[in-house]
DNA sequence: CATCGGCCTTGAGTCAGATCAAGCCCCTCG
DNA sequence: CGAGGGGCTTGATCTGACTCAAGGCCGATG
């Protein structure tokens, strides 16, 4: 459980080194008697054992292409998954809060990779503990497709947000997510200006531009840069 | 099997009535023996019960919201899914050509509409077919994921164009995967420029621009508007 | 407490792609 | 064969977002 020193690096700063500490946790994974497991809920009624870590900013869970042995879940901070181009473009596929599930794979291998945003604890399963669980219990099958459901639903819906909304819808619809999904008008921001612009398919000074913009015209209120109170966000999304 | 008559409409012209014509569809297959049901290959050793239907160019095989009682798969034509804007702005997920499974859904309702591109035929199979299957066959439930994953990975990559690529790469993207796809340098595209554009996140006459400096500079032959081949787009690309 | 380094904000100027507007091509249908 | 219409192309113009650049804020660090 030990945090590796996360890697700094700029904005979009393109290849990132591997981040190490895998070996290690695989073995007491393989042995979790003697080494601390613990029950990791991945769904309601669908708890299997597993194992926590944690990571630093920056820090990856997974890289692309890697083999996807392992499913996890967020406990506290958030982590990003991260497509690249070779250039150094990055698309931002979601950010994943406390509670969420990532790294759900179907093929072998991971297609993107994961990082944190922020200091973050995860939950690790074997990979294919799931898959044993799900073949013995269909309901547990059941309980995969569905997490896999709101993924693809989520996917759908930015992939609109990308296609065709402009900078400010691209920002509100942002926000109002989050801002549902803490239940609360008040959004703690973990991640950059430079991470949303790169969920967002936006710049980070369109995305902070943006931001001010709504502020000034009190849609939103920005006691500081990275804490957001929404005020009347739907009236400026349409 | 009866085709129904096309809706015709202009490009963005916003929301579009159901087509109907199942409920003659969903009798006959409640009775498959009296009304020549047969094996729908899904997936390599996935063979169910279904029957075939053909659309006419723009009908609908289901709509947004609807109920996700059947899986389909393309036996000829071209089928895109959309999501639409509430002012009518429009993102075509995908495109599926002959081979290719949609409507796969993991949630209880169809989270975006489908609809024929031009004449198609399709075969379908329940889901609740598809749901015992692989209930009973471990093997099937992974057939199952794999269709799923190709699916998200595609979705990966597009939102990856979507929001990071400009709109020669996004055009070249696209043509490249058609050509990959056919294992041609020659292509037929089944869809309109606003189709395309409407995928890809431009506007038609981008579209329409961007290939015709494409042939300008000798990339792509271009003997008439739906009919391309392929020369160097890796180079164009780059 | 001063300095440093990330982030964030803001401004000015530019440009890729959108918008608006003809006109053309080609297929269908009378 | 001529008219009509849908889809495609092309041109002119506009504009929203990007780029480049400067400076400000703030937390970490010595």
């Amino acid at each position: 459980m030990s945090a590796h020193p996360g890697l700094a690096y700029p904005c979009l700063d393109t290849p990132r080194e591997r981040a190490v500490g895998y070996d290690a946790v695989m073995e007491t994974e393989l042995a979790p008697a003697r080494t601390g497991g613990r029950l990791v809920e991945l769904g309601p009624g669908l708890a299997l054992p597993g194992f926590t870590l944690t990571l630093s900013p920056n820090e990856e869970a997974f890289g692309e292409e890697e083999e996807a042995d392992f499913v996890y879940k967020v406990l506290s901070g958030a982590v990003r998954t991260t497509r690249l181009l070779s250039d150094g473009r990055r698309q931002i596929g979601a950010f994943y809060l406390p509670g969420d599930v990532f790294g759900l794979e179907f093929g072998p291998v991971h297609r993107f990779s994961a990082e944190a945003v922020t200091q973050t604890d995860v939950a690790i399963v074997r990979r294919s503990a799931v898959e044993r669980a799900a073949e013995r219990d269909p309901a547990i099958a059941r309980q995969l497709w569905t997490l896999a459901s709101h993924e693809l639903a989520d996917l759908q819906d930015h992939m609109l947000l990308l296609g065709r909304k402009n900078a400010s819808e691209r920002v509100a619809s942002f926000l109002l997510k989050l801002s549902r999904r803490a239940h609360s008008r008040v959004i703690e921001l973990p991640m950059s200006r430079c991470d949303m612009a790169d969920h967002l398919g936006l710049t980070l000074e369109t995305v902070s531009r943006t931001m001010s913009q709504m502020a000034r015209s009190h849609a939103i209120d920005l006691p500081n840069a990275r804490r957001v109170v929404v005020h009347d966000l739907e009236a400026l999304a349409a």
